[in-house]
DNA sequence: CTCATTTCAGCAATACTGACATCC
DNA sequence: CGGATGTCAGTAATGCTGAAATGA
């Protein structure tokens, strides 16, 4: 669905180019981590994990932006590798504790090179400097828009 | 799946922004256009017609950045409500000639008006210089990467 | 009774694939 | 023949809803 000559009237407005950058990005950021066999969320997680551990399913899933009912086969799917450790917390019987496991710090230090090189070249028209500038105009608009 | 206390590894990066940036100023986007019953392929197709027509579907689907298989229904809805024309193409008979009809160019302007509304909402956190900027960078960074 | 957590089953919207008939 | 067009059927991935079972 990748646009070619798209209408003055849409190339001018921020709601259409953060569609289509976005994409870009996003598309090829995927790529990359299908590459080796991972998955956006897959990164998502570790590194909340890496951040914040022991740590809920349903926690979990607030911090990644993935719903808690997906979040079930992603843990899954992440302790099958060896990447996390899941284990009832004995201070409320409903949870998981979940944590990574050393398999799983190295997984996230693969995903995080391959990610940041994705970024990278998907990035590469922007200097280093303009990169700062859209991170820091995208957090503005992220952060600040709790009407 | 809107992120709450995303990991600081993922809100660090430009990816990461670049995707949530998107989801809000899409859905803000999306919501308002479906209060007036249209949807942004509705907007896009109108936005391209009214910039150059007659055009066949599947030029135009190129332009928007829709296939030209959901194309289809997209046009067939356009054309039920009276705002695009669609009459065969006498110099090639597969194609049809779509153009714009002077109801459609009302709705057109109604759409344009709803999207920079919500739009500007969206953006509210920016100043008119700061959107001038990131449309800016975002320009570069989606006709910069055709490597 | 309330609320949260984990889980599942299913739905809705979106993007895409593959195929076909038609025509340049 | 190769290639484009309009069309349809089906698929895949994504995000979400609703509900159940369990427990705080």
């Amino acid at each position: 669905m990748l646009t070619e000559d798209a209408p003055e009237r849409l190339r001018a407005q921020p709601a259409w180019l953060l569609a289509q950058a976005s994409r870009r990005v996003t598309r090829t950021v995927a790529d990359r981590l299908a590459g080796v066999g991972a998955h956006r969320t897959h990164h998502a997680a570790l590194a909340a994990l890496a951040e914040t551990s022991p740590c809920s399913q349903a926690s979990l899933a607030r911090r990644c932006g993935v719903d808690r009912s997906d979040m079930v086969a992603l843990v899954e799917r992440l302790t099958e590798d060896g990447h996390v450790a899941r284990e009832p917390d004995p201070d409320d019987r409903r949870r998981y504790r979940l944590s990574l496991t050393p398999a799983g710090e190295r997984r996230l230090r693969e995903l995080d090179a391959v990610v940041a090189a994705a970024q990278g070249d998907a990035l590469h028209p922007l200097s280093a400097a303009e990169r700062d500038w859209l991170a820091h105009l995208l957090t503005t608009v992220v952060h600040g828009s709790r009407r």
